[in-house]
RNA sequence: GCUGCUGUAGCUCAGUGGUAGAGCGCGUCAUUGGUAAUGACGAGGUCGGGAGUUCAAUUCUCCCUAGCAGCACCA
C-alpha cells in the first residue's frame, strides 16, 4: 500500500499501481470526468500513470487553466502531426510543441511543403481524431530499439534525434490508439477525446529549419491556435482581430502618416501628420536630457573603413553595413562605378564609433566624468529583406543614443540614474507597465571573461539597489542575447492589449574604449580607461512612433495628435467666423484645420471621427452670433458650449506635452 | 536569406483565354443642412516587370521584383 496526500490535506491508502484515474473516480465520477491529468510532488504526469510511492497528488482539471492549456496543446500537436500522416504518407514527423496560444508541428513532407489549401482538410482529419477518442499510451522504450524502429518507419529526423540520446536510456513514446506514435516526453491526456474539437484552429503553414539552424534542412511548420473550448477559441480570434485593427502599417497608411515604397524598401517616407508625432517626441527628449546632463553632438553618417575595422563593427558587423566606394560615379559607362582603386567608406549602423572620436578630442580629466554624449543619430543597417516589417524593423533609423563615458565608480550610479529617467520617460509616454531584462554574454563576443563577469554584475547590482529588480518590473536574466561587445539592460514595454515591445536599452561597454584607446587623466596623473555606457530610451523614433501607434489604436494622445482640432461648419455663412476660430487656435499653438466644405454636419463629425481627431469644434450660426464653439470630443456624443477664448485655454493646456504638464 | 501566399483605379476588393468592374475617395452641379455617410453626373487602370505557350494572355507556364505570414537574423 502507498499513502496519496490530497491538496485538501486528507490523505488515503491504495494498493500499489493505482492510477491517479482511479483515485479521481474515487472521489467522485463528477472529478473523474473532469480529471485530465495529475500533479504528484508538482511535476505533471498522465492521468493513467500508475503511483509507485507515497505522493502528494493534486487532480488537474480544466479551471487549472494554465496546466490544462499546456497539456491540451501538446495534445493538439500530436493529434495534427497524425492527421498529417494519415493524409500524407510517406510526410516525416519531426518535432512539435506547444506555444503561447497554440501548438504547431514540423513535418519533411514527401512532396511539395504544405499550403493553406491543405489546412481546412487536416482540420477535419484531427476532428475525425479527436472523436474516434483515441486513447494516448505511455510506452518506455530501449533507445537502440526506438532508432531502429524509426528508421524502418523511414522516420530518417527521429531517428536522428533519438540517436543523439544517451546510449542504453529509455525513451517514453506515447501511442494514440494502435496506429500511430510519437517519440515524447508527455504527459498527455488520457485520450483524444478530452480535447475539444471546436476549440482550435489551423493558422498557417511557413518554413522552419531542422532544430532552428539556417543551415539545415528546411521544414513544413503547421501553427495552430488551440483551447480548452469554443469561447477561448473565440476570443483569442477576436483578440487577433482586434491587434490586426491596430497595426501601424495600417493607421499609418489610412491618418496618412508615413509610407514605404518599394524604391527605398525598408526606409520610411514621413508626410507631414507623421513627422509632427516625431517632432514632438523629438523635443520631448531633448528637454529629458538636457535636464539629465547630457551634451547634444551630431556625427558623420559616412566613416572611411578603416575606422569601422578599428572599432571592429567591420569584422563582426559588415554584413549588416552598407559601403561605398570613395569615387565619383562615371555616368557615361555602363559598367561597374566601382575601379577598385578608391578607398571605401562605410554608412554608420551605430554611433558609438564617432562618439569615442568625440570624447578623444583633447585630454580628458576624471573632472569631465561622466561625459553624457547624447545624439539624434540615424543609422542605415542592411537588414535582411524578410525582417523588414514596416516602422518595426527598417533599414534606415534615428536612435536617441547616448554614451556615457565614466569611471568604474561611477557605473553603478549612472546605471540607476538611466533607470530612473527610462521609467519617468516610459510612464509619461502613456505605458502602465515594462519588464527589465538582463541579456548576458553571447557566444560571438569580445573582451576578456573578466570583463563579462564585471560588466555583467555591474548592471544586476544597479537594477537590485534601484529596486527594480524584482518580478513587478518582471526581473529576468537572458543567458547569450547580449551584444557582441557588453552585456545589456533591456526595457520591455506592456501595450494596451498586453502585447511586449523591447525598447530601451543600456549596456556596459570595456571593449570599445579600448579598441579605440580613449583615456582621461585621473587623479594621479596617470591616463584611465574610461568605461562606456552605451544606452537607448526610445531605441529608434520609427519602431517607438510604430509601438505609439499600436497601443493608443491611432487615438493619440493630444499632445502627439497630428492634427488635435478640426474647425467643422454647419453653414457656408459661419465660414468667416470659423476661419477667425481657427486663426485664435493657431496662435495659441493648436495643430488645427478648418473644414468649410460644403457637406453636411453629419458628414464632417464622421469623416473626423473615422480619422481619429480628437477635437471637432461645430460652429454654425448661432455659434457665430454668441462667440462660442461647440466642442465634441472624440468617441462621445455631448457638446460643451465654450466661449473661443475657454476653448483655447482649454486645449491648449490639454495639449501640453506631460514633462511640461506635470512641471506646472 | 529560406518556405508559403499575394500583387487589378488613390484606398478596399470582385472578375474573365477574346485588352475590365464595384464601393469609398476625387472632380462638377444641385442642395445651406445642427453632431458618425444628401443626391445626380463625371474623370480615373500598359490588370507589378520580363519571357514563353496560344490566332489571342490581365487570366495558363517560367523567371524577376515587391508586399504579407512564419523561419533564420536583430548591433
Amino acid at each position: 500500500m502507498i499513502k496519496i496526500t490530497l491538496p485538501d490535506g486528507s490523505s488515503r491508502e491504495v494498493a500499489m499501481g493505482t492510477t491517479p484515474a482511479q483515485i479521481a473516480a474515487d472521489i467522485g465520477p463528477g472529478l473523474a470526468k473532469a480529471a485530465l491529468a495529475a500533479k504528484i510532488d508538482g511535476e505533471i504526469r498522465d492521468i493513467m500513470r500508475p503511483l509507485e510511492q507515497d505522493t502528494e497528488l493534486a487532480l488537474i482539471t480544466s479551471r487549472d487553466e494554465e496546466d490544462a492549456l499546456e497539456l491540451a496543446r501538446h495534445d493538439y500537436a500530436h493529434v495534427l502531426a497524425e492527421a498529417v500522416q494519415n493524409i500524407f504518407p510517406g510526410t516525416q514527423i519531426t518535432f512539435g510543441p506547444s506555444t503561447d496560444d497554440g501548438f504547431y508541428y514540423d513535418f519533411a513532407p514527401a512532396g511539395d511543403p504544405f499550403t493553406d489549401e491543405d489546412l481546412p482538410k487536416i482540420e477535419e482529419e484531427m476532428k475525425r481524431i479527436i472523436s474516434a477518442n483515441k486513447p494516448l499510451r505511455r510506452e518506455v522504450w530501449e533507445r537502440d530499439d526506438l532508432i531502429a524502429r524509426w528508421e524502418k518507419d523511414g522516420e530518417t529526423f527521429k531517428a536522428e534525434w533519438a540517436a543523439e540520446l544517451p546510449k542504453g536510456d529509455e525513451i517514453t513514446i506515447y501511442w494514440s490508439g494502435d496506429d500511430w506514435m510519437d517519440m515524447c516526453r508527455g504527459p498527455h491526456l488520457a485520450s483524444t477525446g478530452k480535447l475539444d474539437p471546436k476549440a482550435f484552429k489551423l493558422m498557417r503553414v511557413s518554413g522552419a529549419y531542422w532544430r532552428g539552424d539556417q543551415r539545415n534542412p528546411q521544414l513544413s511548420r503547421i501553427y495552430g491556435t488551440g483551447w480548452l473550448n469554443k469561447k477561448q477559441l473565440n476570443a483569442h480570434l477576436m483578440r487577433l482581430e482586434e491587434a490586426g485593427k491596430r497595426d501601424h502599417r495600417k493607421l499609418g497608411q489610412e491618418m496618412d502618416l508615413f509610407h514605404i515604397q518599394s524604391e527605398a524598401q525598408g526606409s520610411i517616407f514621413w508626410h507631414a501628420k507623421g513627422f509632427v508625432i516625431w517632432r514632438e517626441l523629438e523635443a520631448y527628449m531633448r528637454r529629458a536630457i538636457d535636464g539629465a546632463g547630457y551634451d547634444e553632438i551630431k556625427t558623420p553618417q559616412l566613416m572611411d573603413v578603416d575606422q569601422w575595422e578599428q572599432s571592429g563593427h567591420w569584422g563582426k558587423y559588415s554584413e549588416n553595413m552598407f559601403a561605398v566606394p570613395d569615387e565619383v560615379p562615371d555616368a557615361e559607362s555602363d559598367g561597374p562605378v566601382v575601379t577598385g582603386t578608391a578607398g571605401m567608406m562605410a554608412i554608420k549602423p551605430m554611433n558609438c564609433p564617432a562618439h569615442v572620436l568625440v570624447f578623444r578630442q583633447g585630454i580628458k580629466s576624471y573632472r569631465d566624468l561622466p561625459l553624457r554624449l547624447f545624439e539624434h543619430g540615424c543609422c542605415h543597417r542592411n537588414e535582411p529583406h524578410g525582417a523588414l516589417h514596416g516602422l518595426m524593423r527598417v533599414r534606415q533609423f534615428t536612435q536617441d543614443d547616448a554614451h556615457i563615458f565614466c569611471r568604474e565608480d561611477q557605473i553603478v550610479e549612472e546605471v540607476q540614474a538611466f533607470c530612473a529617467l527610462a521609467e519617468r520617460v516610459y510612464k509619461e509616454m502613456g505605458f502602465q507597465g515594462f519588464a527589465i531584462k538582463l541579456a548576458l554574454r553571447p557566444e560571438k563576443r569580445f573582451g576578456s571573461d573578466e570583463d563579462w563577469d564585471k560588466a555583467e554584475q555591474e548592471l544586476r547590482q544597479a537594477v537590485i539597489d534601484a529596486g527594480m529588480a524584482t518580478q513587478e518590473y518582471g526581473w529576468e536574466e537572458l543567458p547569450g542575447e547580449g551584444a557582441f561587445y557588453a552585456p545589456k539592460l533591456e526595457w520591455h514595454l506592456t501595450d494596451a492589449i498586453g502585447r511586449t515591445w523591447q525598447v530601451g536599452t543600456i549596456q556596459s561597454d570595456r571593449v570599445l574604449p579600448e579598441r579605440l584607446d580613449a583615456s582621461y587623466v585621473g587623479e594621479d596623473g596617470g591616463r584611465h580607461r574610461p568605461v562606456m555606457l552605451h544606452r537607448a530610451i526610445f531605441g529608434s523614433y520609427e519602431r517607438f512612433i510604430g509601438i505609439l501607434i499600436e497601443h493608443f489604436a491611432g487615438k493619440m494622445p493630444l499632445w502627439l495628435a497630428p492634427t488635435q482640432a478640426v474647425v467643422a461648419t454647419i453653414v457656408t455663412d459661419a465660414n468667416d467666423y470659423a476661419e477667425k476660430v481657427v486663426g485664435q487656435l493657431k496662435a495659441a499653438g493648436i495643430r488645427v484645420e478648418a473644414d468649410l466644405r460644403n457637406e453636411k454636419i453629419n458628414y464632417k463629425v464622421r469623416e473626423h471621427s473615422v480619422g481619429k481627431v480628437p477635437n471637432i469644434l461645430v460652429v454654425g450660426m448661432r455659434e457665430a452670433e454668441e462667440g462660442k464653439v461647440a466642442l465634441r470630443r472624440l468617441g462621445q456624443k455631448e457638446q460643451q458650449f465654450l466661449t473661443v477664448d475657454e476653448a483655447v485655454t482649454l486645449l491648449r493646456n490639454e495639449a501640453l506635452p506631460p514633462d511640461l504638464k506635470s512641471a506646472e
